[in-house]
DNA sequence: ATTTTAATAATCCAAAGGGATTATTTGCCT
DNA sequence: AGGCAAATAATCCCTTTGGATTATTAAAAT
């Protein structure tokens, strides 16, 4: 099974190059080629199921939109999808970004090609995001200079009552809450647009609500997702 | 030039094994065995400068002084050792605590010898702290579920963490999350409805997205509000 | 067997939203 | 003093939403 990725960097050579060298190794296959954030997004939003990269390797400064904004959109709309960071910066405000707005991992492009690669490989065998030993270095350092430091999690007994919707109902707030217009649910569930919209507004007569942001606002606040 | 290295750990055998295997490697030499930090502190007291360990390999869950205490006061009598933990516990609470306590690296049991006595040779040349791919993970995963989180270094600095929204525009924002339209917003800010829109469709340019539920989305899933 | 509920779908209408453009004012930075 | 970013505001145009209503079908409940 081969591992699709996306490479998103605003210098063509960096791409063919990168590409070159997922190729050669023989487990990879490219899904995905875009210059910067905003024609990566672009490029995704008209990709079918089967292309959907399992992972986008992100530079971080780019034209239009960069990598952190990148990847910030990108993992909230794409959940599937691990980001990792593939760049020459490390300095610590882009590493915690970069983390913050979702990255999987981050790797430094004077990493050898092998390690790249090897690296890439051991995600996709163990799940577990790679790190430039670089990069772990400054983060373990971002700790103990108090830069990092541990918050107390709020414990919270997360009970999920439904305003007794039913499931149809939870499927198409779950759409809406991904964005989705009546038109997009439609084709996404194999059922007209009025027919979505029907069940939407089905929903806001349930929640008590009488627009998106409002339903929305509901189901992040009650957990209803 | 041979490292030199402490190993502290309650079991004989865990002590011996890792002594063998770091012998055999070539590039190192055992200077101090402790079987908890009490001892380890004992004998390093007792140490002429040329017997300084560069390197304490040190377990965490010892008696009479635990590993982490033996962190905290040893990097603090003796700062030019590099304290890595090497133990099985994986757990959040230790990563962290052992850091704070002045931990260069953070080494799992489980990793095989060629992988620590290379990681070790690495920090010795690189100067780099080692860490074990799944405790690289776990941090990344801290800081992503906001256990870890930036302080503020210089007090006031508002984080704007991605998207640099205005602060009116993050108002703005909160008050399409908590549901209200144009024309709410405006009365509620006392502006027009107008230059409500205006600031919202400036949100959507610097978010990258095109309509309120995609808007909110992101604010709830980064935190942007 | 019949009633109820859920899902499907269409149509009409008015209101709101989204996008582009232009313009004025204010305050901050150099 | 001049330049620049941010906030303010309006206008035009087209699309999307929200709401109400009606209708058909399949499945579940009574």
């Amino acid at each position: 099974m081969l591992i699709k990725v996306a490479i998103i960097d605003d210098k063509s050579s960096n791409r063919n190059i990168l590409k070159d060298k997922l190729l050669r190794h023989g487990h990879f296959t490219i899904t995905v080629m875009a210059e910067d954030g905003r024609d990566f997004l672009e490029k995704m939003k008209n990709l079918d199921e089967k292309q959907l990269p399992d992972v986008a390797l992100m530079d971080l400064e780019m034209p239009n939109m960069d990598g952190v904004d990148a990847i910030a959109a990108g993992s909230s709309f794409f959940p599937s999808v691990k980001f990792v960071v593939l760049t020459i910066f490390d300095d610590e405000e882009k590493i915690f970004k970069a983390i913050k707005a979702g990255a999987f991992g981050y790797l430094l492009k004077d990493e050898s090609a092998e390690n790249i690669t090897d690296m890439l490989w051991q995600m996709h065998e163990s799940g577990v995001g790679p790190l430039s030993p670089g990069i772990a270095h400054k983060i373990l350092q971002m700790v103990q200079n108090n830069e990092l430091t541990l918050v107390p999690k709020a414990a919270g007994a997360n009970q999920k009552l439904f305003f007794d919707l039913t499931e149809r109902e939870r499927e198409i707030l779950q759409l809406l809450v991904d964005g989705l217009s009546y038109k997009e649910i439609g084709v996404r569930l194999s059922i007209s647009a009025n027919t979505a919209k029907k069940h939407v507004i089905n929903i806001y007569d349930k929640l008590h609500v009488n627009s998106r942001a409002q339903a929305l606002h509901l189901a992040y606040e009650k957990g209803l997702l």
